[in-house]
DNA sequence: CGTTATCTTGACGTACATCAAATGTCGTGG
DNA sequence: CCACGACATTTGATGTACGTCAAGATAACG
């Protein structure tokens, strides 16, 4: 039923191709990288779809810091993430800030039940991006109930995050929240070949902070505590090695002192 | 397109009615009402597709107190609330717990990512609503594109409360927490009848602590401190006049201290 | 290699939790 | 109808986990 409307190629190596398509077919690639990983939307599109989805899209990139969606503003495109990290967060007024998720490869960003944005976001690395704008997220849907089934699932995924992540906020301490944050992370995109315990934190101490609802000095003595007692270690800045992960789970359950 | 299969007996009063496919379409008039309102998942679905959903569900009731939804039991059901209010949390293992929400008429309960339930739910009230099956659901949403895409709306509608609740728990002073509360609580499904600025609070004040992420003591001290500043008044336990309805929105932004 | 941002550690203050007791509310049965 | 008991709410007194302020160490960057 999907007869070759050129869909294939689709490794890095194969730039040299001809036709025009190609590019586009190009841009579709990471999807399947995406979808290799549990909850990119496009990981639960069939074959015959991600041409059309190829064609709607094009890739933009973002530098550390930059904003690329704006809470309140006009919600005029949707991103998938394929390379690098971003962080999601809402401000108040006075300028305090609730960072509510970080976006890594696979993750659709912008989805948004209103006109407007409800929240923004700014990438913590360089990153890459599919862009993809309201109207054709909006003909996709349309055409394709497969899409229309995976984004809802990705929907309900994230609706459980912040769930559990209300849990957090509300009723851990913080020794809880750093530890179930740790844990959180080994579920994310890990670089190849890093053994699963040692985790890479993208993020500053300050995010982290905001994501927990607590301070940036309170993360460090925690961090700096589940060191001291030899739960994890922190071979730099950017990484942690989880030395002891029952105790770990045990903590971030609230299970023990 | 749907001849009467002689489905359900929905009302308590029009019990004596004579043709079968009336119960039916009568048990999903609440639908209708629902819909009146924002977001009820029935809201956004056309007359056509009524009937199928009719057959499909049973109308159950819950007394006061009781659990219908249990923390990581599997998911069997769905459910849209027809009637009363209930409260859906998450328990720690030692017991703390975090209310993430509450439902009123039209919410729609039960959404899972997994195959099983990632909260409980109890009703708060005498309640009624329509159960539905998981494999109704899905049969329902593989026939239906208007559902799917109700219910992705749904979702996102969720996830969006979600996110401002999260900004809530881990930013808001008490004060601040209690004054959004109370403002989210003027756009609930209100009783016919009363003016806007007096609201109804059915559940427990340890429920809005527990919503709220402090202490029931410190719900109460709030609640005191907001009608002795005459922002509020308090005529018994389970309703609340706003007097001062931009003073309390400004309190909730934190704009003001 | 200097400049700046980020991180870490310490000293102190406070908002909220905890503990405790009084008061109010509601359902039940005498 | 009223009296009783169980439970919810309110208010007070005290403790503490975490925030705030401040200074120094380390890492990032041009």
């Amino acid at each position: 039923m999907d007869r070759g409307v050129a869909t294939a190629s689709c490794t890095e190596t194969a730039a040299a191709q001809i036709r025009p398509v190609t590019n586009a077919v190009e841009s579709l690639l990471p999807c399947w990288q995406c979808g290799a990983r549990s909850y990119g939307v496009c990981g639960g599109l069939a074959r015959p779809e991600l041409p059309r989805l190829a064609s709607l899209v094009t890739v933009a990139k973002a530098s550390r810091g930059k904003i690329f969606i704006h809470e309140g503003a006009s919600a005029e495109h949707f991103y998938i993430l394929i390379q690098g990290s971003a962080k999601l967060y809402k401000l108040l007024p006075d300028g305090r800030r609730q960072i509510i998720g970080f976006g890594y490869v696979g993750s659709f960003l912008g989805l948004a039940d209103s006109e407007n944005y409800s929240f923004s976001a700014e990438a913590i690395e360089p990153m890459r991006m599919c862009s993809l704008s309201r109207r054709s997220l909006q003909s996709l849907l349309s055409h394709s109930g497969a899409l229309q089934q995976c984004l809802l699932e990705v929907a309900i995924h994230e609706l459980a995050l912040a769930q559990e992540h209300m849990m957090l906020l509300g009723r851990k301490t913080t020794i809880e929240r750093v530890a179930s944050f740790l844990l959180s992370q080994t579920k994310c995109p890990q670089p190849r070949g890093v053994l699963p315990p040692r985790i890479r934190l993208p993020m500053a101490r300050g995010d982290i902070a905001d994501y927990l609802g607590v301070t940036l000095e309170t993360i460090c003595r925690t961090i700096a505590k589940l060191a001291k007692r030899g739960v994890i270690a922190i071979p730099n800045v950017h990484e942690v090695v989880i030395l002891d992960p029952s105790r770990l789970a045990a903590l971030a359950k609230g299970d023990c002192a």
